[in-house]
RNA sequence: GUGGGCGUAGCCAAGUGGUCUAAGGCGCCAGGUUGUGGCCCUGGAGAUCGAGGGUUCAAAUCCCUCCGCUCACCCCA
């Protein structure tokens, strides 16, 4: 074969359009429903983007970004990541002016440079939504509810919804250095990532899943336990607001996330399924993002969530979506006279909204009636010389495996009125 | 980037050194007397057996290299 799609990349089928168009018309009408407005970024960023919010020390960056120089010699990035453009967009157009916080969500392709698998692409697309400008619990606990019910309504049973908080500016920096003091002295037992992450991102060495390990990570000290007291409560504030929403979490202390800009909130919700790739919702609060990019401080909160692992969901759990496509009418016609009657036939019904179909005309009835059949439609259109002389056509029920003429002129009512199904 | 599994037509798949100028099934196209589908029957198209090299009188079948797919790690949605 000449040309595939690129590795990590997938083709979506025609009959697996209807699980895309499902989950876009549940989160669509969940958004609306919160007060949730679109919004559409490029697919590429200034290069800087990503390393300035994600973090320059994070993997996403360090190795997954497609970054290129366009022909202009400026050094652009595909979009890794979903909530740096929508803060870029927040910060160009002045939307601090808007009432606070502003909601926005977006479907959008994302391009990480990895080693694909089950579940992990290198394009994969992402349903997500921010919440930016005002800091208070209650808008975590409304992030937090949305994605949730996202799951929930689109029928997933099963799943864990897992949160934590990571602190701030102010009280993370103490707890990384009890982390370090906590693992500085089994530094030479632990596994080669966890010696670098030691180094790089001390956090990340709580979910490290090697067995040699565990045993520290066991005893390792609490984030929560360490947080200032601004930090404290809003952990306990927006613990009781999952409460009051009756939204069944849990804590996860262990739960960190990869990004460098998330503070205080972070939370993820997985499906029952064990694996690595699983992770369908992914978010926190991200207070100093904005003001990274240069913006006054501005706190936020988002989550992302991956399309085709909840589509890969859907399908496990075999849960039914709506079929899309309506059958065409198939417009059987026998010789060019017929073909140029159906011709018109056809766009009349179109213009009604009949989905129709006329065969290759060189084909024989039996075969365009075989075409038909495989076409699914409920009726099929037959027009001949006879029915030509009659002024008729022949309209056959594929499924009663009866027919009748109906007069030409009378065809887009008779279809109408039997258009219900 | 590391490790495991796998690569025969659009899909599923038999074949593990000669009888393979590669079985079968699905799907596709055509036909089964004059204008009618779904079942059935017949025929056809479609494969440089992932690619290249090697061993051998002989390779889809053995060896090497590469490529691709896949699963897992890392990381993440």
């Amino acid at each position: 074969m000449l040309h595939k799609a690129p590795r990590g990349t997938a083709d979506v089928l025609p009959e697996e359009q209807k699980y895309w168009r499902y989950v876009e018309r549940q989160a669509v009408d969940l958004c609306r429903r919160f007060g949730f407005q679109r919004i559409d970024t490029p697919m590429f960023e200034a290069a800087g983007l990503f390393v300035r919010t994600v973090g320059g020390e994070t993997d996403i960056v360090q190795k997954e970004t497609y970054t290129f120089e366009d022909r202009g010699r400026d050094p652009l990035t595909l979009r890794a990541e979903g909530t740096a453009p929508v803060c870029r967009a927040y910060l160009e157009h002045g939307m601090s002016n808007l009432p606070q916080p502003v909601r926005l969500y977006y479907f959008c392709p994302i391009f990480r440079y990895e080693r694909p698998q089950a579940g992990r692409y290198r394009q994969h697309h992402q349903f997500g939504l921010e919440a930016i400008g005002d800091a208070d619990p209650t808008v975590d606990a409304e992030i937090i509810q949305i994605a949730w019910l996202l799951t929930q309504e689109l029928g997933l049973k099963g799943l864990s919804l897992s949160i934590n908080s990571i602190g701030d500016a102010q009280c993370r920096p103490g707890y990384l250095r009890e982390m370090k003091a906590y693992y500085q002295p089994h530094l030479e037992h632990l596994c080669v990532d966890c010696r670098t992450r030691y180094e790089n991102n001390p956090l990340r060495l709580l979910d490290c899943k090697q067995a040699t390990c565990q045993p520290y990570v066991g005893g390792a000290p609490v984030a929560t336990d360490h947080l200032c007291s601004e930090c404290k409560e809003h952990w306990t504030r927006l613990q009781d607001y999952l409460k009051l929403a009756g939204i069944p979490y849990q804590i996860s202390h262990r739960l960190v996330r990869g990004l460098d800009y998330y503070t205080r909130t972070v939370f993820e919700i997985q499906p029952p399924e064990e694996g690595g790739q699983s992770t369908i919702v992914g978010g926190g609060r991200y207070d100093g993002l904005i003001e990274a990019l240069g913006g006054r401080p501005t706190p936020g909160i988002g989550f992302g969530s991956g399309m085709e692992r909840l589509i890969l969901n859907l399908k496990r759990q075999e849960i039914l979506v709506p079929e899309e496509a309506s059958a065409p009418v198939v417009i059987a016609c026998l010789g060019e006279e017929a073909h140029t009657q159906g011709l018109k036939i056809a766009a009349e019904l179109r213009k009604a909204g009949i989905p129709a179909i006329i065969p290759p005309a060189s084909r024989s009835l039996r075969s365009q009636m075989r075409y038909a059949s495989a076409m699914q439609g409920r009726f099929t259109v037959i027009l001949g010389e006879n029915e030509l002389a009659r002024g008729a056509v022949v309209v056959r029920d594929m499924g009663a495996g009866t027919q009748e003429d109906v007069p030409a002129a009378g065809l887009l009512n008779y279809l109408l009125a039997r258009s219900s199904r």
